[in-house]
DNA sequence: TAGTGGTCTAGACCACCGT
DNA sequence: CGGTGGTCTAGACCACTAA
């Protein structure tokens, strides 16, 4: 299971040839790949920097910025005198990674405390990929995919409805009895049931105004305008794996921000 | 110039007691007091990690720990051979870190290449702060602000009408002939002619129907749903500077974001 | 008490930049 | 070429956690 890293190893440089990449980028690369092929499940601990400097002949302090880089990037989690744990979607921590929809009022810039939100299944079908679909998830149009709509209301107001696509392949059991008896977050049950890690998301946001149908599910005259918030979400080495659409309410609700 | 630095030293814990930063956040804290008192200007190499390490009496490493921070949170750049810059805005990779707007089409995910935005002052007033921006400005209402409203062209298209609220105090000489006379980004504006420099935003994202004024200057159909963003900018410490409400047709446009 | 991550050091060497 | 940041190491000690 012991793994040598060699000067001369993976790495891309600007024009032709390829370069070396850094030790610590090596090391991170083979941490990748473990943890995309699952040798340490979302939850668990990795092995100790020690274990890991000695599995792969580097130094500690090597194995230390390599895991430093994937711990920013939310793939791992540090917890001093514990471990490192894989980064799960299943903990609270990580619950609004994503959601970045919030109530008016209450929380400063903090994370909500206790936001009841409550999620309500419409429906999940098994269809071939529309055109736009099919080009953002890099499917073939007409391959099959699964389409999930749900309600998600917020302090009990029906707040916004998400409209999901899958690829068909990579979710072959999801199924609406799965989707309803499950409870926690929805990227919880995809790491958990179908291997699926969400690591990072590009969302594009607009203002538009509602139509009828949207406009009747979540309650607003017709012609509202709705914060419409297109989230594509990529898994291991940058394959996207999901296109979410969201129609907000943001009567109530913002959409929450921070500019580094 | 020499600073010593020893253990006892800032930070803050959980309850009661004080308790011990580490050496690398000690030394943080005193290259942010330096920054902050313009010991360097934006733009400037600061001293190297070797020179910084004799003066605070710490290691290169510590040095150098307490400048990667800094420089992950865009206060800092390295170069490498060349040294440790303080941030400017006036660069060109920080301009577009607090523009989020993009046309719908061309680039991908990456930062667009030569986007033609021209931006027009429509205004610029000394008020009495109303008791909202008051509020978050954290001045006292009736506080003397500054209100700049503009345009911004992306495209040749009207795209985001711009309301700007900031403390009368900081910036006591900036008038209407000042902004229009001045070409580049209005925060390479206030860094260099009023010694502010913006770090960090949170912003708040809505959808609304244009109301009769709004939709006038940018030229919509009274109605019409429009993206507005409330942004509270911050200096140093923490300190709210700038609050800036932004009306934004997206019908060509959208909000990028990513969520890591 | 043993094991983990967190801090700190000193020193070596490399890669890059300007002169 | 000299100076800068970037990488890598080995070892010491601290702080936290769990048994």
């Amino acid at each position: 299971m012991n793994e040598i890293l060699k000067s001369g190893a993976g790495g891309a440089s600007g024009r032709g040839g390829p370069t070396f990449a850094p030790l610590y980028r090596q090391t991170q690369a083979l941490l990748l790949r473990s943890l995309q092929q699952g040798e340490w499940k979302p939850g668990e601990a990795i092995p100790s920097e020690t274990e890991l400097a000695a599995r792969f002949g580097v130094s500690q302090g090597t194995v230390r910025k390599a895991i430093d880089e994937l711990a920013a990037g939310n793939l791992l989690v540090r917890r001093q005198g514990r471990g490192t744990f894989v980064a799960s979607h299943q903990e609270v921590r990580t619950q609004f990674r994503f959601l970045r929809i919030r109530p008016d009022e209450p929380a400063g810039d903090g994370a909500p405390t206790a936001m009841p939100t409550t999620s309500r299944f419409l429906d999940c079908r098994r269809l071939r990929a529309p055109v736009e679909v099919a080009r953002q998830l890099q499917l073939r149009t007409a391959e099959p995919v699964v389409q999930i709509r749900r309600l998600l209301e917020v302090d009990a107001r029906p707040t916004v409805l998400d409209e999901i696509w899958l690829p068909g392949a990579r979710f072959r059991g999801l199924s609406a009895e799965r989707l309803s008896s499950y409870s926690g977050p929805l990227y919880g049950l995809f790491e958990a049931e179908f291997g699926t890690r969400m690591i990072r998301a590009t969302e594009r946001l607009k203002a538009i105004a509602a139509d009828a149908a949207v406009a009747h599910e979540l309650d607003v005259a017709e012609g509202s305008p709705l914060l419409l918030v297109e989230r594509l979400t990529y898994t291991y080495e940058d394959v996207p794996v999901e296109l979410r659409r969201g129609y907000s309410v943001t009567t109530h609700h913002h959409y929450f921000n921070e500019l580094i």
